[in-house]
Parts: structure tokens; C-alpha cells; sequence
DNA sequence: ACTAAAACGTACGTTGACGTCAAGTATTGT
DNA sequence: ACAATACTTGACGTCAACGTACGTTTTAGT
């Protein structure tokens, strides 16, 4: 591993955030830092990065609120730790309980990101529509087949 | 046609949108009730509810903002209006001017919807993996295929 | 005609997700 | 050692998208 450590300033750079999101989730129990200076200034680590990843993608892609994205952040927490502690303490009922109500949660996500993939899904078809049927309603001539415009960028 | 105009209490029940978001959407310049009654009540009619869908769709399924929403919808209605008045009086170069624009915005916005969707995408992956994973962790027996939960509910 | 329910306009309140300042401490490069 | 940044906590500000309360009409049902 090259270095695990981030400032503040490091994770603004590389996730687009600022310091006061960083802060934000912080009170609002989303995130803790992986670490403190001795004089108190926050260091994360590359887990750290992963969940503030996954809170924005939830954010931005789902619409989640930051209430919601701690529930599904914290079952998956769990999750590994039940993993790391494989052989745990726990009696199995109990952690089959805990299992249950991560999956029933992460059930109840899937189902609403596959309900927001079709009616995206028809949102789309209806644009499609919409945009032949204006292409159309040009002045006829286009004679150039308008390209697919691809592009990948990440603002 | 049954009956084309719809009271407010009508909209709001199906719809399930509130009187006040009705109000909002108008003060927004998003929305004009077809008409109104002697004494000043709003009646919509089936176009306006049509359009009221486009702006929830817009809204929760791309989590625009209805400032954007705005600018699709009028960019929409301009085409509408432009194909109702086939032989306009505007010249060939204006009519075109107005359909680049409303193509342009609504290519923008295809383009957002298709980036949202291969987001989606992934995210559905990512918690179809986790799930698995959850899955494998639980006391190994599962007699039970868990039974796919079908629901189409809307609260 | 009359009453209850619904709608009106106006205006102020709320909530989530931050932005923005301020005053003081930490860290870093030279 | 020291200036220039960067970070800290705390507090108040902001903006979109409504919620809510109010006193006043309008409409619908009997």
C-alpha cells in the first residue's frame, strides 16, 4: 500500500466534496475518521474514501437522504463485521438476526433501485420518442445521421 | 371523453400530491389550470395532469430540480405548439432555431438520463453482490428459497 | 336558503443539506 | 523560528420545496 492516510484537504481533492460535507456526515453519524492528529485534525484511510463513495452514489444516483444512506451504511457495517468476526461470540440466533435485518434491508434497497431502473428505463423511451418525433419536424434535410455522442466524464 | 376537467381535491387523490405543490408548481410558472370557475377555483384538465406526471417522473426519478424541469417542459410545449402550427407563419430559420434548441435540451437530457441509468446499474450490482455474499453468511441452511417479494404499493 | 366541505390568497414556518463567517490552533515549507 | 496555509469547533445563514395556519369566498348537498 502506497500511503493510507488522507487529510481533508487530500479526500476535497479527490471526491469533489468539501470540508464542511465531511463535517456534516460526521454529525450525522454517517462517517467517523479513521483518525486524529495529536492535534486533533481528522486523517481518513481508503475505507474511509469507500464510504463516502458510496454515500454519494447513493445520494446522487438513488436520491437517498442522509438518514436512509446511514441505515444501508450501517447494516453493511455490521455485515462486515460479521464477517471479520466469523467465529464470533454471538449465539447463532443472534446473529442470524442481525443477518436478517441487513438482508431485509439491502432486500428493500434492491427492490427500489430496480423500480427506479424501469421507470428510468421508460423515462428514456419517452425522450427517445419525443426527440425523433422533433427530428422529424425539421426542415427535412439533416444530412448528416446526427452521431451517438459518447462521453465518460465524471464532473 | 368522460370528463375532462379535474377539481383540485380530484388531482390531489390521483396523484397524491397536495393542494400547496399544486400552488407552488403555478407560482414556479410550471403549471396553469386549464381554467377556472365564476368564482376563481382551478380546474385542470387531462393535459395538465399529464404534464403534472412529467414533472413527478422528472422530479423523483431523476431528481431534477423543477427549475430544470421547467426548461424541459416549456422546451416540450414549444414543440408541441410548433407541430400544431405546422404552416406557421414563422420563417423555415426561426422555426428551426426554436426546434435546435428543444432538441439540444432534450439530448442534454437523454444523455443524463442514460448516465443515470449505467449508475444505477452498478449500484444494482454492487448490492446484488453484497446480498449474495450477506447470503452465503447465514447459518448455512436456508431451506426456503426466499420467494421473490412482488409489491406495487405507493404510500 | 343554508350549512358543511372545499378552495382561495397571503403569509409565515420547516426541513435537509449544506454554505459561510469568525476566532483560535496545527501543520508545513523555508 | 516563523509566516503561510490548513484545520478546528461553533454558530448563524441559505435555498428549494413545500407545510401550515388564517380569515375569507365558493361550491355542493339537502
Amino acid at each position: 500500500m502506497h500511503k493510507s492516510t488522507f487529510t481533508v484537504e487530500d479526500v476535497v481533492h479527490l471526491l469533489g466534496v468539501t470540508p464542511r460535507t465531511l463535517h456534516y456526515y460526521e454529525e450525522m453519524g454517517l462517517l467517523e475518521p479513521a483518525c486524529r492528529t495529536n492535534g486533533g485534525h481528522r486523517l481518513y484511510d481508503d475505507a474511509s474514501l469507500e464510504r463516502i463513495r458510496r454515500v454519494l452514489r447513493l445520494k446522487d444516483d438513488m436520491g437517498s437522504s442522509l438518514q436512509e444512506i446511514k441505515l444501508i451504511l450501517d447494516a453493511e457495517q455490521a455485515l462486515d463485521q460479521l464477517r471479520a468476526l466469523y467465529r464470533s461470540d454471538l449465539s447463532e440466533t443472534q446473529r442470524d438476526r442481525v443477518l436478517d435485518e441487513s438482508i431485509g434491508l439491502m432486500e428493500g434497497m434492491l427492490e427500489r433501485v430496480e423500480r427506479k431502473l424501469s421507470r428510468l428505463s421508460t423515462l428514456r423511451e419517452s425522450i427517445v420518442e419525443r426527440l425523433t418525433r422533433a427530428r422529424t419536424l425539421r426542415t427535412s434535410m439533416t444530412p448528416i445521421e446526427q452521431p451517438v455522442v459518447k462521453q465518460a466524464d465524471e464532473s
